[in-house]
RNA sequence: AGAGUGGUUUGUUCUAUCGCUGCGAAGAGAUUCGGAGAGGAAAGUCGGGACAACACAGAGCACCAUACUUCCUAACAGGAAGGGGCAGGGGAGACUCUGUCACAGAUAGCGUCGCAGAAACUAUACCGCCGUGGAAUUUUAUUUCGCGGUAAGGGUGAAAACGUGAGGUAAGAGCUCACGCUAUGAUAUGGCAACAUAUUGUGGGGACAAGCCUUAUGGGUUGAAAUGCCAAAUAAACCGGAGAGUCUGCUUUGCAGGCUAAGGGUUGCUCGUCCGAUUCCGGGGGGUAGGCAGAUAGAGGUGCGAGGUGACUCGCAUCGUAGAUAAAUGAUAGGACACGACAGAAUCCCGCUUAUAGAGCCACAAGGAAA
RNA sequence: GGUCCCUUCGUCUAGCGGUUAGGACGUCAGGUUUUCAUCCUGGAAACAGCAGUUCGAUUCUGCUAGGGACUA
């Protein structure tokens, strides 16, 4: 069976308060150039959003020029889409996970550094939820 | 021959799979199909507009901008052509070529010109020069102390009352004259004009206006986080300041009306003007922070023709060309070549400035190294 | 997106076009002390960059770079 990748604007962040709240009392973790948020939120907060969704940072003040601003948002929406399918059937269905990447390395990064980095995370939140279910 | 510098034009491409944002079509829907999808600078936000909101009887002041002329443009601190200055080159010369210039006014006024120097602005007397009075030395003469004249010579400085020659004088001086330089007025000729040339009159110490300023011209303020509509939500909380006087009517408290006035508007100030008691102004707090419009066909591009020295304008034909809202162009695999520079739309447009690998074209050529 | 402001020793700051660019803290050297601290003396150390105006620019003007503030 073919996996699905897409990437639709509902399971992209875009409300100001969800991304507020998601920094402010969201679980954090560093690893590689790249800090990690996520939080888990009643679904009824988000109602047009779909179960996981995420937002890539990159600061202004570190990438001066737009264009690698840009560059470095696609290549980790671009990993995440081809790795989100470990999540996949996990999440608690009146539950929503938010998902916040902020890349703080120094240089542009490659996809390659980006696949495996988000493929590893998605793994160590995938075992927390197995682990929580049962 | 090549490296270099400056200007200008251009600014990788093909196939497959997965994926993103609008649009169109089909479908009850999930979804499927078709087609479109960053730049010459999208950047800086330096000018100017379009558009929008608010304001606007009027006058004065302040503030800001511009500054050789004519033209182009919707407009501009932009552009074109011309004029002038400066620098450099060529030429025997007449002249010519190239580059560059924020290029109105210093004879409206104020201010500044450090150090040095005698003196730095109604100029100045340190040395020197000349005249003259006194003293010393035995006289010619020299030295010295005063008074007066002088800007030729000296040295200082970025800058010291125009240069050369003659006259003139005790010595000197545009003090006078000739020639020249320069400022300005008048006339004539050429030019739309800036200006140029000629004749003639008057005059002669600067510099700085990217110091204040003067003159002329122009400028209402704020910018898409503007603005309009819909939905949701709420607070007439609290603090500070001002809430005065007088007249009339009703039935005492009080209420209503008029006048002056506090206060407010006139988007800097003053006058003026308008509003002016169910209070006004300021601070501060609470809620919401979603959607639609604005928003993509416009001072549009391309080609041809005509006009103009040119910027540009006119006519005809033709093209359809991003529209997101945490924000769309990416990833993987495989080829081609020069191995891909600067760099990503956020209301739109015109300019300017800055960045830019490689390739094409044009111009420039100093010094060094190698052969 | 828009409107503005600021860059001076290592840090915080003064600076009327002509200055040896001043001060404080820090730093270095010497002295004082048995030694350290304090104290005393002395030194090094800066105008963000590039052009223009001017006899002369940290100061005035333009451009570039960096930093900051405000704005529903």
């Amino acid at each position: 069976m073919p996996v699905k990748h897409n990437l639709t604007k509902a399971e992209r962040l875009h409300s100001k308060t969800l991304i507020d709240k998601l920094f402010k009392n969201g679980t954090r973790k560093y690893s590689y150039g790249i800090i990690f948020y996520n939080l888990l939120t009643d679904k009824t907060l988000s109602s047009d959003q779909k179960d996981v969704s995420i937002i890539v940072v990159a600061r202004k003040k570190q990438f001066k020029h737009a264009v690698d601003r840009n560059r470095i948002k696609r290549l980790f929406r671009e990993a995440f889409r081809n790795n989100k399918h470990i999540l996949d059937n996990l999440i608690p269905d009146d539950k929503h996970l938010m998902l916040g990447m902020i890349y703080v390395g120094n240089g542009l990064p490659e996809y390659s550094f980006c696949f495996k980095h988000v493929e590893n995370y998605l793994t160590t939140l995938a075992t927390h939820f197995k682990n929580q279910k049962k």
